[in-house]
DNA sequence: GAGATGACGGGCT
DNA sequence: AAGCCCGCCATCT
């Protein structure tokens, strides 16, 4: 078994460009839906570098994640990269996840 | 092996 | 509406 950081890796990947996905999917596609945190901890050891988009990932809330001591502006990047692929920020910061929102490769 | 941490989520105040 | 607390899970120290 790959450990969870693979999997959720994999599964992050297969985000189609253009569309985002929340914690709480990635973990549930993982089968463990309760894992979200868990998440968030593999996406945060993922270097910006990476083939990952982890910039599709975001909260429920439609936002992106407040990490602490975000000095290099890796919030305001993930927001960038996304605008850069096509995904609308409303006046609140927050993404129509209605619009947006991937829910797995059965979801189409 | 035990305790603390965190890019979450849902519920209650 | 905003803030606070609790529960879940994998990883780190």
């Amino acid at each position: 078994m790959a450990s969870f950081y693979e999997r959720v890796y994999a599964i992050t990947r297969q985000i189609p460009r253009g569309q985002v996905t929340t914690y709480g999917t990635i973990a549930a596609l993982c089968g463990q839906p309760l894992a979200s945190r868990a998440v968030g901890y593999a996406l945060r050891a993922l270097p910006p570098t990476s083939d990952v988009p982890w910039q599709r990932v975001i909260n429920k809330q439609g936002k992106v994640s407040p990490r602490g001591g975000h000095e290099r502006g890796e919030a305001a990047l993930q927001r960038v990269l996304l605008e850069r692929e096509g995904v609308v920020f409303d006046a609140d910061d927050r993404v129509d996840l209605g619009r947006f929102g991937w829910e797995g490769p059965a979801g189409s």
